[in-house]
DNA sequence: AAGGGGTCTAACGACGCCCC
DNA sequence: GGGGCGTCGTTAGACCCCTT
């Protein structure tokens, strides 16, 4: 915000006009520059001259005088060109202030807990530049006590000493499940100084390059004022960014604040420029038979078991700290909030997505993991054709999200959009004329079965062929066992007649034994991923061919269901007289029916939203209707715990959504270990 | 030792906003 | 209307670590 000072009440001394014993006015004008500018921010309005940013979390506002008030005219000799004239006195709004500040805190009395550095510069004695050295450590980081003292015990060793060589590497296993742990080492190698080492480990966000960016962190804190250090890392990332900064310290807040784990490097540069230290950063290749790195490395890997983690205290901050965002008060997100958020908000979709009533009919094959998402949605996104954008792609899109959605125009759903067009009552298939003609019908549909049989058994033939050739993989037996066992290419009648024959007060269920139908949704079955992830090891090859196959058989299948099913279709809409033009406009005839009396101009407005209010409940509550809404017994907070598995471990969390029957036990052991060193609440 | 998987960056195209 | 700047999504490529 733009810095106000009061005005020079010397100015207004030689003023005869204020000559008297009444309490002066307090006028306010822009502050030409001083102390408390922060040249961190970056304005636009370049006639401020001075801002100041503090961290607050409650304004005091007082009055000022409006521009024609009385007030005004006393001042107007003084040619201000910006000013406010404050209805109350400067010593008034700083008692109140006061007085907030203290009923705001709750106190009466207030103990400084600075302790001035100068006073002890007289005294340099050894005892108080420890002290010095190690407040960071002792403020900074969050950590069992053992590991501040031997911290500092390093640290004590250290001090006599100027040049230092370090080796540093981080380890992270398991990455991308929630087993994953990361761990960091380092050692010293100038053989004049007491060849220390340290090694520790790391939650939250577990990556390489956090743990190798606080194995940086944990030597600057251990070096001695004034030193200089080379720090041999594989990291060439680190590198990159701590040469960024390091050319760039006037940084924006907002850069800043995007920057991955910035908590750490803040700290590291608040080290290197308070504790006035020289430091340089050198690549060495991993595994590259380099002394030095390998010990640092089987350190790495030692930290990694360590079940004592070393987190920063995002507090050390508080000068400079705006608001941070936490994850659930656990711990701070220090990485590009705008980013992360794109997980908890994708997952939360998906989630929404899964738990559409429109998707019941594959509830099972959701809840049990048959569909392989990847695939999907790679299925989904693929375009056949050669320009980016056209009609023709277009068309294609929407068919496979209407398809994959069931919300395919099919009778029961032209009958809700068209409830005057179509005649009331069920819409049977035109083809098999024994059930509903539904999205979910399409697969089940007694009529189809003759054409998809030999379709199968065609594609399963093309599958064994294509793997035989193609395959990849050092485990290439028993393709043609597994392919013709799969349930992918078996057409069970009987099972597709149970489904058929539901109860009709329930909705259909696809049958999880039947995966070649999940196909015609334009979903990928896992029945069919698994032989591409089994016997192609390369990740593009694998798409590659499964987005071949899949796009030619789900062409054919297409062709003798969904196209014969719109073909019969049609002359039954022709029988009945249903053309497309009634169609559009449908809403054109219906609109202005309603809008027909015109003479009461008043009272349209009424029966407009009555209306549409009335259709809405007949779709959403009326049970007898196939679109009411219902809710499908998937977790509804399933997403929450999707993101907080991606917060306390790493990888997509797609990766952990696909265990759907997720245990909130195995949180437990993180749970116990956040409560046994109170972490910090923001 | 090879390969997969993950992280990260640069580059690119497209687009929106702001200011001149 | 155009330039500057930031944002977004995608892709390629480099690197490291882990697993097999």
């Amino acid at each position: 915000m733009e810095h106000y000072i009061p005005i020079n009440n010397s100015l207004l001394v030689n003023d005869p006009s204020f000559q008297s014993s009444r309490s002066s006015p307090l006028i306010l004008i822009p502050c030409m520059g001083c102390h408390l500018n922060d040249y961190s921010l970056v304005l636009q309005d370049a006639r401020i001259k001075c801002t100041i940013s503090i961290r607050i979390n409650r304004l005091s506002v007082f009055n000022i005088f409006h521009r024609s008030n009385q007030v005004h005219k006393r001042y107007a000799n003084l040619l201000l060109k910006k000013y406010f004239v404050s209805t109350k006195p400067l010593h008034f709004i700083r008692y109140s202030a006061h007085s907030i500040y203290l009923a705001q805190h709750n106190i009466n009395t207030i103990t400084p807990v600075h302790t001035s550095l100068s006073a002890n510069s007289q005294t340099s004695d050894n005892d108080d530049i420890i002290k010095q050295l190690t407040l960071p450590i002792q403020s900074a980081l969050l950590c069992k006590d053992f590991i501040k003292s031997s911290l500092i015990d390093i640290a004590k060793k250290f001090l006599p000493f100027t040049n230092f060589e370090f080796y540093s590497d981080g380890s992270v296993s398991n990455i991308g499940t929630i087993n994953s742990k990361s761990g960091f080492g380092w050692l010293q190698t100038n053989p004049s100084i007491p060849q220390l080492s340290f090694n520790g480990s790391t939650i939250f966000f577990p990556s390489s390059f956090k743990s190798e960016s606080l194995a940086i962190l944990t030597i600057l804190l251990v070096l001695p004022f004034y030193a200089t250090c080379h720090i041999y890392t594989d990291s060439q990332n680190c590198i990159d960014i701590f040469n960024q900064k390091l050319l760039s310290p006037t940084i924006s807040p907002r850069r800043r604040l995007k920057q991955n784990n910035f908590l750490i490097w803040d700290l590291i540069f608040w080290l290197i420029s308070h504790h006035h230290l020289t430091v340089h950063l050198v690549k060495v290749k991993g595994h590259s038979n380099n002394k030095g790195n390998d010990q640092a490395d089987a350190l790495a890997k030692k930290g990694r078991i360590s079940d004592d983690p070393i987190l920063i205290n995002h507090k050390f901050f508080q000068q400079s700290s705006l608001a941070l965002f936490n994850y659930n008060h656990i711990y701070i997100i220090d990485r590009n909030i705008r980013k992360w958020s794109d997980t908890p908000i994708q997952s939360r979709i998906f989630n929404m997505a899964v738990n559409n009533s429109s998707l019941s009919p594959i509830n099972h094959q959701i809840t049990h993991g048959d569909i392989d998402w990847h695939y999907t949605k790679q299925w989904i996104n693929f375009n056949p054709t050669d320009t980016p954008t056209s009609t023709k792609l277009r068309n294609i899109q929407s068919s496979k999200i209407k398809k994959s959605t069931f919300n395919h125009p099919t009778g029961n759903i032209l009958q809700r959009n068209y409830p005057d067009l179509y005649p009331l009552g069920r819409i049977n298939c035109t083809e098999c004329s024994f059930d509903e003609d539904t999205n979910s019908h399409i697969g089940l549909c007694p009529a189809h079965r003759s054409a998809i049989e030999p379709l199968l058994s065609k594609f399963k033939q093309k599958l064994i062929d294509l793997i035989k050739d193609e395959h990849t993989s050092s485990f290439s037996f028993d393709i043609e066992c597994r392919i013709n066992n799969s349930n992918m290419f078996k057409l069970l009648p009987n099972i597709l007649d149970t489904a058929r024959q539901a109860d009709p007060t329930t909705l259909i269920r696809i049958p999880r034994e039947q995966p070649w139908i999940l196909l015609l949704h334009h979903l990928i079955p896992r029945d069919l991923a698994v032989f591409f992830d089994n016997y192609f090891s390369k990740k593009n090859e694998r798409s590659r061919f499964l987005i071949q196959f899949v796009s030619e058989f789900i062409s054919e299948l297409t062709t003798i269901t969904w196209s014969s099913r719109s073909r019969s279709f049609k002359r039954w809409e022709k029988s009945l007289d249903i053309t497309l033009k009634k169609k559009k406009n449908y809403r054109k005839n219906k609109s202005p029916s309603r809008l027909q009396p015109p003479l009461s101009a008043d009272e349209t407005p009424l029966i407009a939203p009555f209306q549409r209010r009335r259709q809405y409940t007949r779709y959403y509550h009326n049970k007898v209707l196939p679109y009411f809404k219902q809710l499908v017994n998937i977790d509804v907070s399933a997403c929450i715990r999707w993101t907080t598995c991606n917060f306390l471990h790493s990888g997509t969390w797609e990766s952990y959504r696909d265990s759907l029957l997720f245990n909130l036990d195995q949180f437990s052991p993180i749970q116990s270990l956040l409560d046994s060193y109170n972490p910090p609440r923001t």
